[in-house]
DNA sequence: TGTACATCAGTGAACGCGCGTTCACTGATGTAC
DNA sequence: TGTACATCAGTGAACGCGCGTTCACTGATGTAC
């Protein structure tokens, strides 16, 4: 009974689990998140329907858990790149790679949201895990901006969302910056509205980071 | 039958299909998307289900005409504000105005797609007016911008996307530029990722308007 | 080592639901002579 | 003006479907003595 161990009960249990949310990423990939099918999942799989309800408590915690999953690995991603000394155009780049390696995942995290869907508080503890990492990698990398304009002034006063983190307003218009830009290419390039228009956004995305590294 | 006039049976038909499609509206803004039901709008509407298919082929059909709508109205919203020769950002702030409105109209627009969706030809015509306001609008403005970059040269070989617009590629950058920043601001606010955070979104759109207009 | 018991994964039947869609039909409205 | 006909909005029954979820139960696996 001690915590490391695991018995082989439990191991085949998070082994199904982890096969369970497998298949439900498939769904979500080629039917979007309103496309899951508990039933569907199980018949995949080999099993009856309610069988399911072993392993996850319903559809909406299925879901639930694996938006949760999707903020972890972003906030670890984050984390990791931050860590790594590779500054804005580094996190900026593992963000597209994070982006580009699962579509719907990203869409998961930042994609149309259900009117009434309220995520659970853990959730949003990971979100400020990514904007904290976010942070570290902008005041590393100095305000290097010209000075204060209007926006910087209203950020001093409402700064609530940074936390603890020391950043000057400055830091924090240029994170600000980062994140709703990048996330502008990114969430056109992954619904596909490039699509046709003859240019590489890989290209586009690079001259974006290019200009948030200089100046702002 | 002149072309001009309206039988009685053809304006009371297409007061029925207006009616029709306010309450699909209203599903989408309290449902998602996909929280659409024909038999619902029906029943709210006081008719039977099969009634809906004198006014539509079908839920595929309903949805799609919802979507051509949107796009129809960001559209003409564009095309007035650039002739209104407001500059960048009359066209910005006319978009947000647009987008705060009826935030689940934007995401018809600009939302996670549908894996499977591919939208019919008339609404990429219309996608293409949009792009060509707001094109006239960036080379009205001039260039202004630093010289060209390495994407400027990318962008003077793949131009497709323009038409036969004659913008030289330092505009046409500029448009992607703006498209890609505000849509990013846009939906991060639309779908509530700013909730809670403290600062005020309008003013750092305002703060990312300004940079726009001014060197990029 | 063997026996008695507890745990728990998985089944199969069933419930109730709402969905989109078809079809044959009724009845009101408009048109032509 | 009245009559015969065509048009067409809307109904109600029905089809088949898949969904999430519950429940009582079986049978295998693990645990305690």
């Amino acid at each position: 009974m001690t915590a490391g161990a695991e018995s082989p009960r439990e191991r085949y249990r998070s082994q199904v689990r982890a096969e369970i949310k497998e298949r439900a990423r498939e769904q979500i990939a080629t039917a979007g998140a309103s496309g899951l099918s508990l039933n569907a999942i199980a018949k995949e799989l080999g099993m009856s329907g309610p069988a399911l309800y072993r392993y996850f408590g319903g559809r909406d915690d299925l879901i639930t858990e694996l938006i949760r999953d999707a903020y972890r690995s972003l906030a670890d991603t984050f984390r990791a790149t931050a860590d790594s000394g590779d500054g804005l155009p580094g996190l900026a780049h593992a963000l597209r790679r994070w982006a580009l390696a699962d579509p719907q995942r990203y869409f998961l995290v930042y994609g149309t949201p259900v009117p009434g869907y309220h995520a659970p508080d853990d959730i949003t503890a990971i979100a400020q895990e990514i904007m904290s990492a976010l942070l570290d990698v902008c005041a590393a990398a100095g305000s290097g901006a010209p000075g204060a304009d209007g926006f910087d002034a209203h950020l001093a006063e409402h700064r609530q969302w940074a936390g603890e983190h020391p950043a000057p307003p400055a830091v924090l218009h240029r994170a600000l910056v980062f994140w709703t830009r990048l996330h502008g290419l990114l969430s056109l390039e992954l619904a596909g509205h490039f699509n046709g228009m003859g240019f590489d956004p890989e290209l586009l995305f690079a001259a974006e980071v290019d200009e948030l590294a200089g100046g702002r």
